[in-house]
DNA sequence: TTTCTTGCAAACACTTTGCATGCGG
DNA sequence: CCGCATGCAAAGTGTTTGCAAGAAA
């Protein structure tokens, strides 16, 4: 997980020539505060009551930005939505297969031995996806 | 891998009152022979020539109900396209980050890593996908 | 003041849908 | 011959683009 203030973040993008405008700074602070990937409808439904003129258009724009930048990761589903994930280590996506729904998961076991299958590999890769399809509790409930 | 010959992906159809034509057996004969998760857009290129009228349509519909039949798993990528992987096993998706290109990669040592990982957990998973990023030789010559 | 960014709307790309025709069983 | 599947075209989503107006530095 990215663990950046709001000065390192400024810091950046000064480096880049860009500004770090109010809404950039929302989309960022909500992106690291959750941990189920949200789309870019769902930020936007979360961002406009606190920022009523926000537009999904500056939202993709940011959220590409900041994948740019390297903060975060952009991964697409099968639903033909993409979601935006802060965390670059490697960890567990849980997906539910019946309603989409994204959750991180974080075991201790996992680094380790995620580190010591990585390195039997012949290459070294830039960054990893993992993702777990279960069904979550509330959907089996449903069935 | 799914290894299935003709006559076993007949019985499936027929299981379900489905039917077998020629479009469908040439869609999942072409996903079973490649190994790099083709979009419906290549996997259009790839039949055209032997098929004149196939459309997208069908070939959407047919990768889609071979999903739902647990032949086959949708990937969805964030370039916004959706690959199909006839691979259910767990086994690596190394992805171009520059180009897109996705091929499998298949280490001996993964199966029981992976296991063993997935033992550690608190939950049974239905399946799994796992991507690597790098940059391909390709598209490091480029640069 | 300069330059980058926003918000809007139009354009785009990929996927799904509906329906008349065609084909498999 | 019945019923499901195809192919086409239109509709539907999610994402990107272009540009005038606005805000950061």
């Amino acid at each position: 997980m990215i663990n950046l203030n709001t000065e390192e973040l400024t810091a950046i993008f000064r480096k880049y020539g860009l500004k770090l405008t109010t809404q950039r700074l929302a989309i960022f602070k909500l992106i690291i505060s959750r941990k189920d990937h949200p789309t870019t409808e769902q930020i936007y439904e979360a961002l406009k009551s606190d920022y009523p003129t926000i537009s999904l258009g500056t939202i993709y724009k940011t959220l590409h930005l900041l994948q740019e930048l390297g903060l975060i990761q952009e991964l697409g589903f099968s639903e033909g939505k993409i979601r935006y994930d802060p965390n670059l280590e490697p960890h567990i996506n849980m997906v539910c297969t019946k309603c989409g729904q994204v959750n991180d998961y974080e075991p201790k076991s996992l680094k380790p031995l995620w580190k010591d299958m990585v390195s039997k590999l012949n290459f070294e890769p830039t960054g990893q996806r993992i993702d777990l399809y279960y069904i979550c509790d509330k959907c089996k409930k449903k069935e």
